[in-house]
RNA sequence: GGCGGCAUAGCCAAGUGGUAAGGCAGAGGUCUGCAAAACCUUUAUCCCCCAGUUCGAAUCUGGGUGCCGCCUCCA
């Protein structure tokens, strides 16, 4: 298949990516806790799996992506707590916001996208499971993993029992009524008993709710398997959330959860991680109100996924104005060039297109089979709108557009001019741009321009009213 | 305290042994009634500092400095 590599967190090496079954991907990304809005560093963490998942399909496999939402967690719990309305229609609410920035972003929806309310018999039956094997005890009206149990426990993070006790003692004390269930700090719990009217389902150990760690384990069990080839999720889930995915999983199942872990970095603001416990955050919501979703995408897809990314105000312009480039080489060939289908056929058939293709394509893909490296598949797309402006015949100019075309899909950029969008405040005040040029018109009794006006307005559907002192009003016939 | 990562021009940012991609911003020129866009030229003798390995290092090794992340919820 394609020499695609692959930084794993697991190996922390860069290595040759080789599917499981050949040529299916079966991945899944942790997706978000629904209990606020989404901030650009969850932007980031959508569009880099998006990417990779549109570019292995581009690449021949046949992917299954699985992004989850949870949508139980004390977090959820407790700020619903704080505004007085039931957990549930606090993760409704913030799911539909999180599907609209999504669809916003151009983000393609995952094949399956389960829910951990909805996967709550499956938890149950690994839990039982992992206590029948000796891997979690009850204590109290939780339920916990054994962590010493299972040997490898700190691999992903790279870490032994011995110094992870050493970096868990701080917390020890700050754990205090944890200290008397657990029997190490480094347990964690599979199952939190809750009192009855709380939020919680029936369970062997009573009334209450799962952990947070074991949705990841049973969905991903369920929809894609027992072994999958790539998960993936925020720098900050290594540890402890996906070390204790493999926990469980593999204490469970005997054989590794996962064969790629792939972690992309943070956004942050003046230097520091962007983050909802630190409230840096920019919500998605909120720049979209002024930049584009290409922009943004170009912005995050322009540095390494592996990179921090500094957000300023400056790099989101300077996004801008790189993007605005790519939209005009996109829509650099006329209305009136481009009405002739015939050439568009020409063009797209034509030999030089496929050696230009040809050509792109394998350098965005030499860019990309390097650890999804965007910014370098950027840097080609750049390359070829400096061959369309330099291009002078239209049908040749074409054919580097549709390169510059198909490549940007692969990226998830649509390129759309969506500078020649109006809104409608902008239109009604070039409406009356027009009304005022008409009125000087009439001033200068030039009626010859001031009827063009009216009529050419009339034309498009807005009926111009003159006024007693001289002005004019307008409203849409 | 334990573990890990990063340090490349004014800004953002690729590049892991062979002599510095790309974007933004800037400068000069072409075009233009003026602008904008576009085009041409130009902007790091050098990649945090010191020492070492090598014919050769931004890239490898050691030391130092600075910044960041994880260890608690987190994309």
């Amino acid at each position: 298949m394609s020499p695609l590599q692959v930084f794993n967190t697991l190996t922390a090496k860069k290595e040759d990516f080789v599917a499981l079954d050949g040529k299916t991907v079966r991945m899944y990304a942790c997706g978000p806790t629904v209990y606020s809005l989404s901030h650009l560093g969850h932007a980031r963490m959508a569009i880099v799996f998006d990417v990779i998942q549109r570019y292995l399909r581009y690449s021949g496999y046949d992917v299954t992506f699985v992004r989850n939402i949870t949508d139980v967690d004390d977090k959820i719990i407790n700020r619903a707590a704080e505004i007085g309305i039931r957990p549930e229609q606090l993760a409704r609410e913030n799911i539909f916001t999180f599907w609209r920035d999504m669809r916003l972003l151009n983000i393609a929806p995952p094949d399956f996208e389960p829910r951990a309310t909805e996967y709550i018999h499956p938890m149950v039956q690994f839990v039982q499971g992992l206590i029948d094997s000796g891997h979690a005890y009850k204590s109290g009206p939780d339920v916990y993993f054994e962590v010493s149990s299972f040997k490898d426990y700190g691999k992903l993070r790279k870490q032994n029992l011995d110094e992870l006790m050493s970096g868990a003692r701080e917390q020890v004390r700050s754990q205090q009524d944890l200290k008397n269930l657990k029997r190490s700090p480094l347990d964690f719990a599979l199952w939190k008993g809750a009192v009855a009217g709380d939020l919680g389902w029936p369970s062997p150990w009573g009334h209450g709710r799962p952990g947070w760690h074991l949705e990841c384990s049973a969905m991903i069990k369920n929809v894609l398997g027992e072994t999958i080839d790539i998960h993936g999720g925020g720098e900050d889930l290594v540890f402890p959330h996906h070390e204790n995915e493999i926990a469980q999983s593999e204490a469970l199942h005997s054989k590794p959860l996962a064969r790629y872990w792939l972690h992309n970095s943070f956004v942050q603001i003046d230097a520091e991680k962007m983050s909802k416990s630190l409230g840096n955050f920019r919500t998605i919501q909120d720049l979209l109100q002024t930049y584009s979703p290409d922009t943004l995408r170009l912005l995050l897809l322009q540095t390494h996924y592996r990179s921090p990314i500094e957000f300023t105000n400056d790099s989101l312009t300077a996004a801008k104005s790189g993007l605005q480039r790519l939209i005009r080489a996109v829509h650099s060939v006329s209305e009136e060039e481009a009405a002739d289908l015939q050439m568009k056929k020409q063009a797209a058939d034509s030999e030089l297109t496929k050696a230009v293709m040809q050509q792109f394509q394998s350098e965005f893909a030499r860019a990309m089979d390097s650890d999804f490296n965007t910014a370098a598949a950027v840097a080609v797309l750049f390359g070829i709108a400096d061959k369309i402006f330099q291009e002078t015949s239209a049908s040749r100019r074409l054919s580097y557009i549709y390169a510059l075309d198909s490549l940007s899909q692969i990226l998830g950029l649509t390129l759309e001019d969506t500078g020649r969008l109006i809104d409608t405040d902008t239109a009604g005040n070039v409406i009356d741009l027009l009304l005022e040029i008409r009125n000087s018109a009439r001033v200068k009794k030039d009626f010859a321009t001031s009827d063009l006006i009216r009529d050419r307005l009339a034309g498009l559907g807005v009926k111009v009213m003159d006024t007693a002192g001289g002005g004019a009003s307008w409203e849409r016939d």
